[in-house]
DNA sequence: GACTGTGGCGCAAACGTGTGCGCACCGGAA
DNA sequence: TTCCGGTGCGCACACGTTTGCGCCACAGTC
């Protein structure tokens, strides 16, 4: 045995181009270009033929490098969200796959995770990349919305409810969401509603949590405590556990999101108590996870693939160019064990 | 007002190019690019110097796709995986995405949704987009691998028990760790254990049905009910229900995945019984979800970002062009409540 | 038979980079 | 002064495409 083996270093990946294409087929380098665009060109029956056939001979794969460089247009767009891993977010991403997908564009994922100078680095990759358009589903703070003008890089911000000005932005109406899940716990007749809230600066917790105030005010009732912390599991236990250590312990809560509210319910369980017997809990997102919780949560659903759709097209396709717009979609309670109904 | 507002079109994308750069600073193109690249060639630092001014004033950014193709490497890797919305799966996205970026590449997001053609096509589309790798975690059959080898695009199969020929494999070893989990459950002292397991016939749920085999047999256990489903929340719900109906109900189940686990958990919950007490539960994977779900769920936990990171390092990093191995990392038994340890 | 119209195809110029090669200049040594 | 080595920079080509333009051959018309 020889010990000297070299290893298999992948081939010199020599590019089949068109040019030999041409030649195996014996024509020029333009009418392959024709036959595999359908170019507005016409080619003969017989020649498209010997083309086609030199193509699958020769396995020629056109370079989307080239034709990106070409085109200036490199069919992919970029994705900013803050953590894959949080499943709210990876519902998103795999929606804005599909819809890119579905409109011949490439999906580049980045996370951000909470770190802005993070997605900073990462919209300013996004922009090196020659990625037609971004979608931005994160805390956006302004400097990069400047960012993203300064490249003349089309993008949509998703999630929020718009108020930023010449940008498109695709998202809920969180106010009224968060207003109904607050209003159908006052239903059950609740008079002490704590709520659970993120930490972010952004506009995401702002509108939620207004909705909250705003319920319980109309309905003449006092604020109930409220603690902060961050969109995940881990934030909403520890939240959770806050808000039973707080004065007058609310016999109902609403969260923010479905992360959250999972953790909050690990705190209540280590805590001894029954949901919804001793408190109701409503969150917000409609993720999957809600609908596997012990008990199963009553959530605000948010249409994902509806707006992830809306966001892909208005940047890459039959909406591109249109005049930025804000799209608001509606919610819509689900219903489950959580909040107490019979 | 003017109601034919012209909409704001982004803008013709008017790129800065080098040449521009070099026009501003009084120098050559080849010039502006050493300094970009700190290429091999010194460049007196009062060039440098009006170099980098002009870069800043112009809002200079080297053009991706021309540098792709004079290059050949798009500094990009492509992740097919089966579904993003996968808890197991997005977590590896997210790890991915990290190993990836630390050494400067992009990832392209691809989900096949257990469909196999779409899996087909995403490969092709990768390949065609020149990327200079391919993370594949998913259920693979021969026709890809052959698809690939041909396209010469540098692979490596993510979570899979290396038997795979030609090609560098990261996983874990699935049977061991599946074995490790059902002793674990013998040793609680339970002689009927179920099992369930995923529908695939790749090497994914094989591996681990015979740990489960074998840890029964070499404790001289029969092998108890099984039931084959999806690697999800709603499979493992409907093994679950399977699994309570068959002739003499296990006491204990291991799950080939947290999904299957928490679907299996919501079908006991409904059916009356408590877990660990009436009927013990262990899984695979190690996602967060197992730490929230209630009770909590012992699992088998996979290193996913040690995987993640292998699998990049072999196709772009320090590891690459070495030849095609088997890396196998270790798992680790997470234990919790689901198991019945007091 | 000459002219014209048309369908089918080839030529060659970009797109924005990276980089080998050569040229100009400058300081020092003879 | 002449020669020489070295440093710093410019020229120009190639990467694989797309596509405007022009050429050729052929059929139809007078």
């Amino acid at each position: 045995m020889d010990t000297m083996t070299i290893p298999a270093v992948p081939a010199p990946r020599t590019q089949v181009t068109r040019k030999d294409v041409a030649r195996y087929a014996g024509v020029s380098t333009a009418v392959v270009s024709y036959v595999v665009n359908g170019g507005p060109k016409k080619v003969a029956p017989a020649t498209e033929a010997k083309v086609q056939e030199a193509i699958r001979q020769l396995g020629y794969r056109p370079n989307a490098a080239a034709r990106a460089l070409k085109l200036g247009s490199s069919e992919t767009i970029g994705l900013v969200i803050p953590d894959n891993s949080n499943p709210f977010f990876s519902m998103l991403a795999h929606a804005v796959e599909d819809a890119a997908g579905a409109l011949g564009y490439a999906l580049v994922l980045t996370n951000s995770d909470g770190n802005l100078a993070k997605e900073r680095r990462n919209i300013r990759n996004l922009a090196a990349r020659q990625v037609d358009g971004v979608v931005l589903a994160s805390v956006l703070f302004e400097p990069e919305l400047a960012d993203l003008e300064a490249a003349e890089i089309p993008s949509v911000l998703l999630s929020h409810s718009g108020s930023s000005a010449g940008v498109t932005t695709v998202g809920v109406d969180l106010a009224k969401g968060a207003r109904t899940a607050v209003e159908h716990l006052i239903g059950h007749g609740h008079t002490n509603i704590g709520l659970a809230m993120g930490t972010t600066t952004g506009n995401e917790a702002d509108a939620r949590e207004e909705g909250w105030v705003r319920a319980l005010r109309d309905a003449g009732l006092p604020e109930g405590p409220i603690a902060r912390s961050a969109f995940t599991r881990v934030g909403g236990y520890a939240a959770g556990r806050r808000l039973l250590a707080s004065g007058h312990r609310p016999t109902a809560i609403f969260a923010s999101s479905d992360m959250q509210a999972i953790g909050i319910l690990r705190a209540l369980h280590e805590a001894g108590l029954s949901v919804p017997g001793d408190i109701a809990l409503v969150s917000f997102d409609g993720s999957e996870d809600a609908e596997y919780s012990w008990p199963t949560l009553t959530t605000v659903e948010q249409p994902v693939r509806d707006m992830a759709e809306a966001a892909v097209r208005a940047l890459v396709g039959a909406d591109r160019g249109e005049p930025a717009q804000h799209r608001v979609f509606p919610t819509k309670l689900l219903v489950r064990q959580s909040c107490g109904c019979p």
